[in-house]
DNA sequence: GTGGTCTAGACCACT
DNA sequence: GTGGTCTAGACCACA
């Protein structure tokens, strides 16, 4: 089994949905250390999808350091401290939030409108 | 002459880089109403990309009422009322902000976290 | 046209071998910075591969800074700075000749031995 | 016991890495004529690696000439005359220089570059 | 069983 | 035209 839940209608690829659940579990610690993803084949009969895609998505978790792969045997949790982890997690953000605010920025929002907006659809 | 700058390279497609900055530029009054734009070919030459990029940004533009068209002579900055701009404004903050939430709250950020980040990153 | 000989009896992947070629051309300065590469269906059609084999070859090129891609117009060779270009190379290089002599090191080679071997084979 | 450190993690195949580490043993002198190997399941045991694994591993040191198998009494380690070893040895060498050679050539190195490298890296 | 590579199609958005 | 994504198969090496 395995937690994810795709899209098929959403603009985000597929494997790109996929990649971002699954690490954002791992970098959250909900995905034990060194346990076993499903195969590529199972998670495409899961999910629906095709095995290509499946596989585009552990490629990226794999480049990105979240997993490691083992030919043959089949893709673990890599193990990251958690000092990685909070490195992982705030490139993320950061490299997010610093668009965002541009974006908000960009059309006029003041700081104050800004947080005020965030406290409101939290 | 039109004040915007296109990234080749960004992932973002060029037509939207155009729709969101002219957008912008309308809401904060930056663009004189009734003024014209340049010509689709002007403009194309001046941004250096293809005549159809530019077609399908004043198009989308159109189509959300931020200018209207004038066959043979050109397209215009549509007299929205600042009433129509808050509402456009506002359309465009709250949809963005509902996903941009959902990406943080996701990666277990709390909201006073995420107000932290914005006014650092403002 | 593309200066590229692929073996499909190599134990090389294909999408590899097309790395390897086009990454060396671009290291030696054989392809001019900014010229664009063969459309991926041009590429396929004339090296008798698939369309998705050229994809991942050109992928793999952009992951590692030789070409940029521009969606809808096609892939470039990158700007690299001649200080780049002999950065990637003594990484190439490097990394390869470690695991090399480590081999025969571990065959019981001399270094006098290497280097006969070396002049002898070149 | 068995001298093998196997990676589980590399890119060369588990039975390759066991298969080039026994033959150089063996070529080394490093290892008794007709010494018996370990048994398969105990080389699958200690090396944590499965047992059809080892089985290959010894099939090919066995098709090679580097160990002879005695059904129900296990695997020897072959009497190669000093010859023998001189051959294979060579062979081993003279192929992967071809290679390797080529791959520098490729990137431009000249003999004296490759010779200064190899010194550097022994 | 596993992942790695490859094919020959397809549809889409973008230029 | 271009690249981006996806499908539903296939064959291979490896464990």
């Amino acid at each position: 089994m395995i937690d994810i839940i795709i899209s098929n209608t959403s603009d985000t690829p597929i494997y790109q949905q996929m990649f971002e659940q699954i690490s954002s579990q791992i970098i959250k610690g909900h995905m034990e250390i060194n346990s076993s993803l499903p195969s590529i084949r199972t998670a495409a009969k899961e999910l629906r999808v095709s095995i290509i895609t499946v596989k585009k998505a552990w490629e990226e978790l794999e480049r990105s350091g979240f997993i490691y792969t083992m030919v043959g045997r089949g893709c673990f949790v890599a193990e990251l401290t958690s000092k990685d982890i909070q490195v992982k997690r705030s490139d993320l953000i950061n490299e997010k939030m610093k668009v965002d605010i541009e974006y908000y920025k960009n059309l006029g929002l003041s700081v104050e409108e800004i947080t005020e907006l965030v406290k409101r659809h939290y």
